[in-house]
DNA sequence: CAGTATCCTGTCCGATACTG
DNA sequence: CAGTATCGGACAGGATACTG
């Protein structure tokens, strides 16, 4: 995905983006999750050209992230803002913050993850049920209740190579 | 991103991706953490064209989430093993898994994410330093000690518009 | 200010054919 | 088996101009 410069390169999401693919997508939704609204908000913040802006805009409307409100009759405006399946994408973004900091913070950290009560700084990670925490290599999958067949045979194929994938399970 | 019809779309992960952004990227790291290796796997797992395969993995090479690991001299083989920084891609990958299970699982999860050892569902979630679990609203975002003047002034702008995001502090 | 309309380039991606 | 070579189509993305 060699974009040219791609945006911020310094913002940890940026460079995780730069590294994994394209995007524009995901660095309109951080900057959505952040409080901006308006196009001309995206387009300051981003660069990005108004007819691009306004296809991805209309794309995430579309998938369900956004919602395109009127907030003025006359002129007609609308802004964007995040539909609770956008809101509940902040935990990607806040994992992709946590491994682009991790790994490509050269000097140290430009953008933090923080407690907006406590200001002190939490992370992404993978808990049980019962809270307790489990390490990332730790973990794997399983087939759920809803698993098709192609699902089912996949997993079977991977349980060859992976001794601690169990193909079977498809109870809740 | 309409791709096609995006290989295994009812994995969740593809999901995501559907709604997301392009990513074969993506997809190949899900399948490298979950053990592939091989061209041919990753080439029958994802009904990649080849050619496509060999440039979105020499950009995973690239960009350092794959190794590519000579493994046969004789013919002369190789096989392309998550590096540690694509090893710790995996909490995103989940994050995505989670999401789109939470979101976009229609009649059911179809892929469960679970403790390897004691085979009880896990999630991805934040934590704080203490390892008590943070609900994702409650999060922000500040600058960090190597955050630079573009990245104080971003903050600076959309701390008018969120009250929650402190531009300031840069200490660790 | 909030876009739409055009035009252009790059490249993502698929299909197919070929090679040691 | 593990790719490389080549071709063509679709669209991402950029630049610019225009509109109420």
């Amino acid at each position: 995905m060699q974009r040219k410069s791609l945006v911020n390169a310094e913002c940890p999401v940026a460079r995780g983006v730069e590294r994994v693919g394209e995007w524009w997508s995901i660095l309109i939704m951080r900057d959505a999750l952040q409080g901006l609204r308006r196009f001309d908000e995206f387009s300051q913040s981003l660069g990005i050209a108004p007819n691009m802006l306004t296809r991805r805009l209309n794309s995430l409307v579309e998938a369900g992230l956004l919602e395109r409100r009127q907030y003025s009759e006359r002129p007609p405006r609308f802004e964007y803002v995040p539909t609770p399946v956008g809101e509940d994408f902040r935990v990607v973004i806040m994992a992709f913050i946590g491994w682009g900091n991790r790994h490509f913070a050269n000097e140290g950290e430009s953008l933090q993850l923080v407690d907006r009560k406590t200001r002190r700084p939490v992370e992404v990670a993978v808990v049980d049920a019962d809270g307790a925490r489990v390490s990332v290599e730790q973990c794997s999958v399983q087939a759920g209740p809803a698993a098709s067949e192609g699902m089912l045979e996949r997993l079977a194929l991977l349980s060859a190579k992976r001794s601690d994938i169990d193909p079977s399970p498809r109870t809740a």
